[in-house]
DNA sequence: TCTGGGGTCCTCAGGCTT
DNA sequence: TCTGAAGCCTGAGGACCC
């Protein structure tokens, strides 16, 4: 589900294109989540569709093209995409229907080739090297997962084939929607140069700014400067980095296991909110759920963050890093509480709060030091006994009593 | 013209240890 | 005992990605 507009113009697509250097497929599902809803509402097809919240402060998940025509896109604030294309569908997202065909996508993959990199629920990448001699072809590859999504799913997708990760990103962008797109190997700069810098992965607002005030507007323009130019004004490993892709230059293999390195959850307010208790509540809302992931996907941390956004979208980050990894989401909410508070954010409107834990390791490598005169059991076996609870009687089944209280508060509200 | 949520990575500063 | 350099860790903030 791609933000970033590729506004430049490259070479025309290419799908009879010498494919024997590119091993690297990048598959990049057509407006993810809005397709998955016209599975069940055909008859909005062909129509302006558009996946998001459509009360208080939300931003568009997914929009069909249709949608994109009026200038609505993903990430945008709802408020404007409404404002933009008053005649689209408003759709709430359901995320469990999303994930289920993104697991069956992934699924076709895997019969493929096992070097699958997902990087979102709608897009992956696939080493097929190692599949030439059974199923063909790269772009042959590329054609047959097409088909095998449209039917099975009755979604498009888009396919870029390339020598590298990034390129064929680029590829599977500029073919959209519904679309395959080779990039022979020899041919990577004649199709880089003409793009603008900001297609490029890694250059965001601010980096294509400091590019432009660089006089550098297209990947040709990056390419001609020196390394050590981009490096002085962009950091080492930026400009580095930028000044090797320009070239088309992209050493990352596909990688199929990419070890979580946090987990965390946010929540922003539906109105800014000044009152600590309630802040402290949503930050103990936040440490159970964190936790709960934690301790399901087995894992534990020793970084607590703390994220704070005022009412003016400033934000500020608070972390700490404790003398033992933790599961425990009192542990993880006491720390949290401690970092709000040294903050000196308890009187100012906040819109945003997030607990996130950093330095994960598997929770098998954790050590606990038992302390003089501690139990042996405690939060950690609480725990593991809401989280059963949970698992059979659902999500509301056990909650600490704040929360409980808070729920009520609603109710009565 | 308002800006979600879940992440990763980088830079820089300061403290600590060797 | 003091000092400076180097390396590592931590914490904060920012940019970027989907």
């Amino acid at each position: 589900m791609s933000r970033k507009q590729i506004t430049g113009i490259g070479p025309a697509p290419r799908t009879g294109a010498d494919d024997s250097g590119c091993p690297i497929l990048h598959v990049d599902m057509d407006a993810f989540f809005a397709s998955v809803e016209l599975l069940e509402r055909p008859e909005l097809r062909g129509r302006p569709v558009i996946v998001g919240s459509p009360a208080g402060r939300g931003v568009v998940l997914s929009a069909t093209y249709e949608a994109r025509a009026h200038g609505v896109h993903s990430a945008m604030p709802m408020s404007r995409a409404r404002r933009l294309c008053p005649q689209a569908t408003i759709i709430p997202p359901s995320h469990g229907k999303y994930s289920e065909v993104s697991k069956g996508v992934m699924e076709i993959f895997h019969t493929i080739t096992p070097l699958v990199e997902p990087i979102a629920s709608d897009e992956a990448f696939l080493d097929v090297g190692g599949a030439r001699r059974r199923l063909g072809p790269p772009a042959a590859i590329a054609a047959m997962i097409r088909e095998q999504v449209l039917d099975r799913y009755g979604i498009t997708c888009s396919v870029g084939v390339a020598s590298s990760k990034f390129v064929a990103k680029l590829a599977s962008k500029q073919c959209k929607p519904d679309g395959l797109l080779v990039v022979p190997a020899d041919q990577v700069v004649d199709f880089l140069h003409p793009l603008p810098v900001s297609a490029l992965w890694g250059v965001g607002e601010r980096t294509e700014q400091s590019l432009v005030r660089l006089g550098i507007r297209t990947v040709g323009d990056l390419a001609r400067v020196p390394p050590a130019t981009l490096q002085r004004e962009l950091g080492q490993a930026v400009g580095g980095h930028l000044a090797a892709l320009a070239w088309g230059r992209d050493e990352r293999a596909v990688s199929s296991h990419m070890p979580d390195k946090s987990i965390g959850n946010e929540e922003t307010f539906a109105a800014d909110v000044d009152d600590p208790e309630v802040i402290k509540r949503e930050l103990l809302r936040l440490s159970e759920r964190v936790a709960a992931r934690m301790r399901k996907g087995g894992h534990v941390g020793r970084t607590v963050s703390v994220k704070l956004r005022r009412a003016d979208f400033t934000t500020i980050n608070r972390s700490r890093t404790l003398r033992e990894a933790t599961d425990v989401a009192q542990v993880i909410y006491a720390t949290a509480c401690e970092l709000f508070e040294a903050a000196g954010l308890q009187r100012v409107r906040l819109r945003l709060v997030g607990v996130r834990m950093e330095n994960l390791r598997p929770a098998g490598e954790a050590t606990h030091q038992l302390g003089l005169g501690e139990r042996e059991t405690g939060w950690r076996e609480a725990e593991q006994a809401m989280d059963k609870a949970i698992r059979r009687f659902g999500p509301d089944a056990v909650l600490p009593a704040s929360l409980v209280r808070g729920k009520l508060d609603d109710v009565e509200t």
